[in-house]
RNA sequence: GCGCCUGUAGCUCAGCUGGACAGAGCAACGGACUUCUAAUCCGUGGGUCGCAGGUUCGAAUCCUGCCAGGCGUACCA
């Protein structure tokens, strides 16, 4: 339930019906009421809600806005609501003052609702897969993984709340080039460790966690394959190391806080003959031709610059090609949407991808590709260039040791996608005693404290909103803590509606930081019963909250700290 | 060259899809613990919103052109 969009929309309806009204009366002239907002103002001294209608209607009434505006509070049927008051303000504005009472039903639902404060119905059930990280298999994640890792994980907690049954998938890149370019890597290294001769190929992986995993398997089955065929010793490492690579990232993304429903695997795709028939659809269809050999996807036929490759000159099909049939068996079990979450490395790919979704005779809105800019990492203040192939890189585990799991997914999610983000190691980790997210954890602590004294002093159980007189709460912290409180739900609907969940950090920081001011000015638990028991469903309320918040963010709401 | 992203306080970034005087955190400076956790609070300083035009009653936000940085422009993924 969302009380400040109930308002809003109330007001807005009010609003229509008093411009028409005053049209009837010859009042107001227009042809059609043109679309106007309500929106909740900035400034504290303009009003709970505020609405452009009156400058919007200027031109078609051909009056001044302040005039139209007053001639629409006139007409104006507040019966039955909240408004006590309106006025016109600055260019033409109409600001709406509530009465008191309309944010302590606030507290009633946060504590009705409890868990599901903040969730609505908007995705109504309809089925949205969510693809991200998708690493390649052939190394460990890095700071770019985690990125995507946390963006992703949050975007499908917060399609959740909003009413989307979500699955969660990771895509294993288990066929094609780099595939093969892993297994000479890891030959390179098998042959190494067992005395022999062996470079890791140019274009290989460098990896030192590539030796490890020789390692481990040597010590399994010993130098049976010193003396094999070349093709089957690089298929086995190259099975082998795949395992351990795949299992090592679910580990260390469990350890993130990061959880997929289903690892698909794209060598399934090419087993399975999808591949090959995906090819031939798009082909019957028109939309692939011969060329120097190869097959190429007409892409420029929907808005990209350049025809693609689907298969080489080889006859081996590229990483696109797969891809297409990977969309489509996404589409073919049953997703009413699919979202991807890409690095800016690939944004180049979206115009394609698009384009043969289009051609296969899916709607492309049912696609979006959210494209995330990449982390850029410093230490000792000098860029630290990461590449999976020169090895050097930190590491999703090195990260969550440093700088601990909570303050890294916080820190990632708080920025927008499309910010290149430059993150500092070592700022990072010194500052993790003032990183905003031991601000908004130590909200949620001291209210704990607060509720546990509580019962100490033989409160025996939290006192109900709705048989607590409430309008005692009337300080200026108290009313804003409220305030915020009231815009949790609209807010949770607007970054599932934009995919951009990093307004959440922010309003989790706003939150804690009013409950902080809050906790230094006024004092919960004192003689006064009635105030007490107020101030005590508050503090309640904004526990659920910053709960809540910190839920979606995949971020611990801890009890003590 | 072309395409996508970015340019807001010393630093890292918000700015709710065009609203009423541009914000936060960090850093700097000055205050506040005999009272529910000082990982906190209160206060001070700090900005030609990259530059120049345009649209609009109104622009950090939309359009155009420059400038700067990142990424892409493979029969790699």
């Amino acid at each position: 339930m969302d009380i400040v969009g109930n308002i809003q929309k109330e007001i807005e309806q009010r609003l229509r019906e008093a411009a028409l009204k005053a049209k009837e009366e010859g009042d107001l002239s227009f042809e059609e009421l043109p679309s106007f907002t309500v929106e909740v103002p900035k400034e504290k001294g303009h009003g709970d809600f505020a609405t452009n209608l009156g400058i919007i209607l200027a031109s078609q009434a051909k009056k001044p806005p302040r005039e139209i505006g007053e001639i629409i509070i006139k007409h104006m049927d507040t019966s039955g609501t909240w408004i006590k008051d309106m006025e016109v303000a600055g260019p033409g504005f109409i600001n709406f003052i509530l009465k008191a009472g309309w944010l302590y039903q606030v507290l009633e639902v946060v504590e009705r609702s409890d868990k599901k404060y903040g969730r609505s119905n908007m995705g109504m059930g309809k089925k949205v897969q969510v693809e991200f990280v998708s690493a390649n298999p052939t190394g460990l994640l890095h700071m770019g993984n985690a990125r995507g890792a946390a963006l992703g994980d949050t975007i499908a907690n917060v399609l959740e709340a909003a009413g989307w049954e979500v699955t969660r998938e990771f895509y294993i890149n288990d066929a094609g080039n780099q595939i093969e370019n892993f297994a000479k890597s890891l030959e390179a290294r098998y042959l190494q460790l067992l005395g022999r001769e062996a470079e890791v190929p140019e274009e290989g992986y460098h990896g030192e966690d590539l030796i490890e995993t020789m390692r481990n398997f040597i010590e399994l089955e010993g130098d049976k394959y010193l003396e094999a065929d070349p093709g089957l010793r690089r298929k086995v490492l190259g099975e082998y190391a795949l395992k351990e690579k795949i299992k090592s990232i679910r580990e260390s993304l469990e350890n993130f806080g990061v959880t997929f429903d289903i690892w698909f695997s794209e060598s399934t795709l090419h087993e399975s003959g999808a591949v090959e028939a995906v090819m031939e659809e798009l082909r019957e269809k028109g939309y692939i031709y011969e060329k120097d050999g190869a097959l190429w996807f007409k892409s420029t036929l929907f808005g990209d610059k350049k025809d693609e490759v689907v298969v080489r000159q080889n006859g081996l099909p590229t990483y696109f090609a797969a891809d297409i049939a990977y969309h489509k068996n996404k589409f073919d079990r049953g997703f009413d949407r699919v979202i991807n979450i890409w690095g800016a490395d690939h944004h180049g790919h979206v115009a394609r991808m698009k384009g043969a979704i289009e051609a296969l005779g899916y709607d492309k809105d049912r696609l979006d590709i959210i494209i995330m800019q990449l982390v850029r990492l410093f230490k000792d203040g000098e860029i630290l260039r990461m590449s999976k192939r020169t090895g050097q890189y930190i590491t999703l585990d090195e990260l969550v040791e440093e700088v601990g799991k909570d303050a890294a997914r916080f820190f990632f999610i708080m920025r927008a996608a499309d910010s290149h983000l430059d993150f500092d190691l070592d700022l990072a980790k010194k500052e993790s005693n003032e990183n905003p997210v031991y601000y908004v954890q130590y909200a949620h602590a001291r209210i704990c404290s607060i509720l546990r004294q509580a019962m100490a002093r033989g409160v025996e159980r939290l006192p109900r909103a709705f048989k607590t007189d409430l309008t005692c709460l009337d300080s200026e912290v108290e009313l804003e803590l409220i305030r915020k409180i009231a815009d949790l739900p609209g807010l949770v609907k607007s970054c599932a509606e934009t995919l951009e969940p990093h307004r959440l950090p922010h309003y989790a920081i706003e939150l804690a930081g009013l409950f902080h001011s809050f906790y230094t000015e006024c004092r919960v638990l004192c003689e006064d019963e009635d105030k007490q028991a107020a101030r005590l469903v508050l503090v309640n309320a904004t526990r659920i909250v910053l709960r809540n918040v910190l839920n979606l963010l995949g971020v611990a709401a801890p009890e003590r700290m």
